[in-house]
DNA sequence: GATGCTTACGATACCCGTAAAGATA
DNA sequence: TATCTTTACGGGTATCGTAAGCATC
């Protein structure tokens, strides 16, 4: 048994069994692919995928147990990598942050400003991605730290932890009867066409919740990834805008007017999250605690370590 | 990095840095562990070991993060092979009890019985060592399960489960003063010189609290590891014992008399124990089910299964 | 002087990639 | 037929063990 092999065990899986795409992403040959798995087959006694003659379709029972330890094995190997960099090269390196639009245009601003002048030899990558995507990218070691609203509670792999709590907000053109509406109520802003965030994006789902709790069923003509499509489009009249009230900014956004509805909406918490058992460098735990002060590396890090959990 | 390397790594601080002790337990050559070692700190571009001159005398701070890593991926290395076994062969094998003289002689034969009935061609192990020693063998891997009253609760990397609770009790020769003293106190006890199990033994801790406790510093003469060792001197005069009631057999122990104790000794549990992350055979948990019924796979498995914690 | 670590070097085994053959869709 | 996997084979490399050199105790 060997690290290549265990790594085209996972890529093969990644791959969805096709040799011929496992070899490219590994950069090697395919033969030597199909070599390898046989071989640790040979070598633990035991069919670890399911075949069709020369095809392979899928995961044996043993294959799928045997999966899971090699995902955390390799995610180890990793962990000895970043390990190693951590006292080689203390402030140098790489931190990958997998985030939305909203977080990465309205949240994150002041804490990568901050970031990057404290650690100016550390390239960091903020991938814009779905909140789906940010807990793939968490699991698969290809990010280092997530930040949304949705998708990563309830992840067992994965711990959240809260970041700031925000509001949805109503956003109009400059003139507009629901200006004069005050207190605003859900069933005025349900009369208008609405245009919100995708589903699955910046509290949506809460969204959703608030109108069907309250029995109404607005019609949502259009959605976007951000607020900024949803402004522009509002600014066209296409309809009235919920968005994050952090995304209205009263000097650019001259054209609109955002109405206070803290009352209607439930609160977002946005959260950070790590994968369990990922390591972390310091100046990853310097970023959480730049998102917030409460998210010391004395908080973080236990949730994280594996083998260091209670009795029973 | 290969795993040559991360066993030499592990076996390194076993082998309290003698590198040639290492090529011994790994069956190869001294100047191959040598190099392993300096290919992989060159590797990682980080020293693992404290070194004066050319003797290693300790881990650096990498080196120890590290050890804790690499010995998780050994760990994991081994689960790998366990599991191959569990399929390819799934009665068969080999299964490694750690445990004390006390269990392996009154509470374990039962279960070994049935355990060898249900599968006879898995090949059973039975060590028996010191409490302390279970606890090492659980985490080196030489183990699969422990049982002992004594040391296993407060490991934070092992998880353990009741097995069942017993009592001590005041063995006599058939004719003495302490027949008659009823009930027995501890304060009667306390007159005669005692014999009963060393300390980190049986319960030994329990028998010096309720002593302490209640004041007395009674005069032991003599300790051993096992009750056999104490009744023979029981029967010989040199003192009272002081056993595991289920030590006591009216039929063999003829010469010795077992006295209602129950009141006075606080009750001891003898647990059952398993290394988190280990991965635990079919027959396995069969065997720990054997033990205490109410202890079945589905109970052991979410206790010793890694990255199944809960939130946050 | 005995023990222990490193370096040098040759033999071996392993791993990789090309190429051809066979299987599947 | 096009795609994919397996098997065969040759070249290259990494690993291992012996032996010699050197440091530590």
């Amino acid at each position: 048994m060997n690290f290549q092999q265990l790594r085209i065990i996972r890529e093969t899986v990644r791959q969805h069994f096709n040799l011929t795409e496992v070899a490219n992403a590994l950069f090697t040959s395919q033969s030597g692919v199909s070599k390898h798995i046989k071989d640790l087959e040979d070598e633990l006694g035991v069919e670890l995928f399911v075949r069709r003659g020369k095809r392979l379709l899928g995961l044996t029972e043993p294959g799928k147990e045997l999966v899971l330890i090699v995902e955390r094995m390799l995610l180890d190997a990793k962990n000895i990598k970043r390990l190693a960099e951590q006292f080689s090269q203390r402030d140098e390196g790489k931190l990958t942050i997998a985030t939305t639009h909203t977080q990465a245009r309205y949240a994150l601003p002041r804490v990568v400003t901050r970031f990057k002048q404290a650690f100016p030899k550390v390239h960091l990558e903020l991938h814009q991605v779905s909140p789906a995507e940010i807990v793939d990218m968490l699991q698969s070691g290809d990010a280092d730290i997530g930040i949304a609203t949705e998708s990563l509670e309830g992840q067992a792999d994965i711990a959240s932890f809260p970041f700031y709590t925000w509001n949805h907000a109503v956003v109009v053109p400059r003139e507009h009867p629901l200006n004069t509406v005050k207190p605003l109520t859900l069933e005025a802003v349900a009369e208008y066409p609405l245009i919100t965030y995708h589903e699955g994006y910046t509290g949506r789902a809460t969204i959703d919740n608030t109108f069907q709790r309250a029995g109404l069923s607005p019609d949502i003509v259009m959605s976007a990834l951000d607020a900024d499509v949803i402004k522009t489009y509002v600014e066209l009249g296409l309809g009235i805008g919920i968005i994050a009230s952090m995304a209205y900014n009263a000097e650019k956004d001259d054209a609109l007017r955002l109405l206070e509805s803290s009352h209607l909406f439930e609160e977002n918490t946005t959260r950070i999250a790590v994968r369990r058992g990922h390591y972390l460098r310091g100046f990853g735990f310097a970023f959480i605690e730049y998102c917030s002060a409460a998210l010391t590396a004395a908080v973080i890090r236990p949730a994280i370590t594996p083998g260091r959990d209670v009795e029973e």
